[in-house]
This record gives C-alpha cells, structure tokens and sequence, in this order.
DNA sequence: ATCCCCATTGCATGTCCAGCAACAGTGTGG
DNA sequence: CCACACTGTTGCTGGACATGCAATGGGGAT
C-alpha cells in the first residue's frame, strides 16, 4: 500500500504507457539532445524508473528503440522507420480511394486522378469518374503522359528547381501540346514557381486543346512529392471552376499526405491531437 | 483453470504482443490483403481474438493502428509514419540525397543505397537508381535484408569483433544466400578483416547468384559506423570495376561522414583528433 | 429461415506489472 | 581518499489488469 506518488490515474493500461514512451522518445527535445536516458524518461512520465528500464528493454529487443552504448541514451529505433515504409504505397493507395471517389463524385463531378512520377512522365495509379462506378479499366490506370504540360506533372516536380527540371526534361521535346503548353525550360519553371507559391496547379489547354485541370502535390513524412491528386476535364466545364477545383484538389491532398504522417504546416508536436483527417484542411 | 488450447509459452509480456501486431500488420501478406482482421490476425499470432480485439483498440485509439471501417481490417496508423520520421537522421539524409544522386548517374550507373542496421537486419533508408524511377523507389525503402550475406550488412558491422559478430548474428543462420556467401561467422569475420584493412567492401554473388556490390562504412563524431553507402548491380556489369566502385563509395562514404563531423582516418585506431575550426557546410 | 464466420463483451482466474528499496557504476568535489 | 550526487538495474511483494472461455450480436451466404 504504498503512496500513488506518481499519478494516481484513472485504470490505465501498461501498453499505453509504453506507446507513451516512443512519443516521448520522439519528441523535439528528446531528440535534440540524442535521446533520453531512463531517468528523464521517468521524470517526463511521471512513472517509476524500473518499470522504464523494463519496458525499454523490451523495446530495444524488439528494435522499436535503440540505445547508444556510450550514453546509455535511448532513440527511436529503424524498425519503426521499416514498419512505415513498407506500408507507405499501400497505404496511400488505401486512404486515397474513398477521396478519388467523393472528389470525383459529390465535390466536382470529374475525373479524379492518382498519379505517380516515372522520371519525366506521370503514372496514373488510380482514377474514378463522375459515372462510371468502380470501372477503373478504362485504359487510364498505366497510362503515361508527360509531366511538363500536365498539371499532374507539374505538381510533381514542384519542388525542382530550374537545373533540376533541365536535367530531368533533358530528353523531352517542349512540343506537342495544346496552345498554352510550356514553351520551354524556363518558361515551365516560371509557371511552376506561381503554383508552388499557391499550393495547388492549374493548366489550362496545355496538354491538349478544350482540356483543362488542376492538381497538388502528396507528400510524405519527409515532405518529399511522392504522388499528386489531379482533377481533368474540359475545358468549357471546368474554366469557371478552375480555381475552386484547385482548392479542392489541394485540400484532398493535404489529407492524404497527413495520412503518410507529413506534418506540414501543422503544428510540429506529435501528440494525441489528429490532425483532422475528416474534413478539408 | 482454462485449457491451454493456445500455445502454454514461456512467460510472455503483453508489450512484445501488441509490437508483434504491428510487425504483423506491416507484413508483405498483410498488406497485400488490404490489412488483417481480429481473427486473423488472432491465428497468425496464435492468441485468443479477445485479447487481439482489445489490444487492437488500445493501438487504434493512439493512433498506431486503425480501422478500415466497412471491412472492419486493420493497418498500419498515422502514428507510426509521424515517429518514423522522427528515427530518421535528417542530417545525414540530406547530406546523402545529392550523393547518391551523383553516384547513381554520372559516376557509376547502378543503382546505389544509404542503408542502416537494425538488428541483424540491413534496411535501405534511401535509394536512386540511374534512370530516376520514384516507384521503383518505393519499393526499395523499408527493405529488410540480411547482413551476414550482402555489402552494406558488411560495412555495418566492419568494427565488430568476432564475439561480438557471433552474438549478432546467434538467429540468423547461415544459409540461403549466393555461391559466394560465407559458411559461418568465422568465414564472415575473415572477410570483414580484409574490408576494414582496405576500408570498403565488396561482395560477388553473396547474396544472390549474379549479384554484386560494393560499401563502404559512414561513421558519426564518435566515430561509429551509422550507416553505409552501397552500389549494387547485375555481377556481368559490375566484376570488372568492382574496386573503382569500392573506391568511389568510399570517397562519397568519407564524404559523408566529414559531414557529420567525423575527423578521423580509416585504419588509424582512436584517439582525441585535434578539433578543425573550419567546418566544411 | 438456418448456418457460418466475424468481432465484441462479461467474467473468473492468476499472470505479471507496479512501486519501493537496495544495489551497482561513474563522475565530481571536498 | 571518501562522500556525494548522479546514473541505471534488480529483488521483492501486492494487486491491477491481461488472459482465455463462453456468450452475444451482426452480416452474408445458402
């Protein structure tokens, strides 16, 4: 009968206790300072430091903590890196369908695309129409198109700088687009300039004349473009909209890079706080 | 006073239960089928479906895991990629992207890795290959392979001592890889003293028949080996060049670690290395 | 309608987790 | 040199909580 010094608390759960110990472990200041020992840790938790060293112990085992054998410190270990890897394309793909679905439904109403970069061309892996219900076999899945007069495309490289673009568009011809298509390197970097300053891209009768889209980039937990979200159609249905297409796309994407665990803009603390998957961010 | 239908087992800890969970989820076979329900996964570990349902709900509600809602199947959470990103360190990442790019086009053609070690386990953190293929990427990062039997694994280990190898390495066993794979950690060892003379590694259908590569070692102001670089390619390719390959990753591998302060010279034992005022960013 | 498979919950049982205290190292200052 | 203030680990005991079984409630098939 000993005095619930340490937080008396409601029935917890000793395997919350051990997840609270990664957070902590993966906490900014944690890491700042090359990890934690067993002492802070039981400070910061507010539990006994047996107990730390225990499970800790467990954790190291299993690979989910490492520790430094100099400062007997503790860090995040890679299991956990290998564990959120292998399940990132599945992931996405998971997370993106029911939104390709309402974005191509109820929101805008016109074919939504996945895509992916393949070097200079862009991947379509996943895509829904308005009508057409689950029939993804209209030739769109593997299709490639090119990526710099592509709204698709262009939001996948939004990142690149101008060399960058160079060496990659190194062997595509800047022709056989639609009238407003890119002239050339740097004329493809100015237009990728604007889209990356406002979040999302819009191209209008670039890769084909009377067809017009918007897209945004998906990132993952580094923050690097893994996928973009892309809305297409023509031109006289979508010119009005265009803007709002984008915004709408935009904020898709932002959900489902919150999904692979990018945090953006978002605050930096890792915490219980979810960062709103429901609705538009 | 229950029978034990499940496996009676050693004295087992609710913690290394719910960590296999996750290993579970983040399966090859998971995930191919969209994630895995309570039962399954209550046959897969070999526990009642009780204890996996609640132990599933503890992990879905901090996020570690969660829940398709119509097929009812679980997979890897938010939670997991956001510490993922918190294992990994950006420092080096950073510093390693242009590198790699450069030796995976101009300077050597083949595909090139940063790798770390997890246990007795190689996992690539990144990659590039010569034609820049992000999807290939994809499947690439969060590999797990072996480190008795492939370069990297090698460069990683190329400061363990015998004991400390065999300690290492006491699961894993020594079968299953190429022609040229070693037969025992005495034959390992043997090769690792002649990689930590020359201060690279190379392999010849270790791993795999027709496969080669080289690595070489990245260490931290310590001095302790991080990470490793590691050009893999088809043996026909690559068995004329192999030491220029070892050499060049040598070079970036030093590179590297110049970045993350190491001042040390490979060969030379410890000792207080005069601090450099100048840093090279 | 019945059957089968799924996931969840109530409950009795005892495993094993919790906290305290003692112990073992290591570095610091007297 | 010892005392001291730190680390992190281990022995021990009581009881919180994880465990396995059985029963319940849903969905789909047939």
């Amino acid at each position: 009968m000993w005095h619930r010094a340490l937080v008396p608390e409601a029935p917890a759960n000793s395997l919350r206790r051990a997840l609270a110990l990664l957070d902590a472990l993966a906490s900014d200041e944690a890491r700042a300072q090359g990890g934690w020992g067993v002492n802070r840790l039981s400070a910061h938790l507010g539990r006994d430091a047996s107990q730390i060293s225990r499970t800790l112990r467990v954790l190291a085992e299993t690979g989910y903590v490492e520790r430094d054998p100099d400062s007997l410190r503790y860090r995040i270990g890679w299991h956990v890196f290998a564990l959120a890897a292998r399940a990132v394309d599945k992931r996405l793909l998971d997370a993106a369908r029911p939104i390709i679905r309402r974005l191509a439904g109820a929101d805008l109403g016109e074919r939504i695309h996945l895509t992916v970069r393949s070097g200079p061309d862009v991947l379509t892996i996943l895509t829904e129409g308005p009508t057409a219900r689950s029939v993804q076999a209209m030739g769109w899945v593997g299709r490639l198109v090119p990526a710099w007069n592509t709204a698709s495309g262009r939001a996948l490289v939004i990142d690149l700088g101008k060399d960058e673009l160079a060496d990659l568009l190194s062997t595509a011809s800047f022709s056989g687009g639609g009238p407003n298509a890119p002239n050339d390197v740097a004329d493809l970097h100015a237009r990728i300039v604007v889209a990356r300053r406002i979040g999302y891209v819009t191209v209008e009768d670039e890769f084909e004349d009377g067809l017009s889209g918007a897209a945004a980039p998906i990132r993952d937990v580094h923050g690097r473009v893994v996928a973009a979200l892309n809305v297409s159609g023509p031109t006289f249905r979508l010119r009005e909209r265009l803007t709002l297409a984008g915004k709408t796309v935009q904020a898709a994407a932002n959900e489902l890079s919150a999904h692979l665990g990018w945090e953006g803009q978002v605050g930096t603390e890792i915490g219980p706080a979810r960062v709103v998957p429901g609705k538009l961010a």
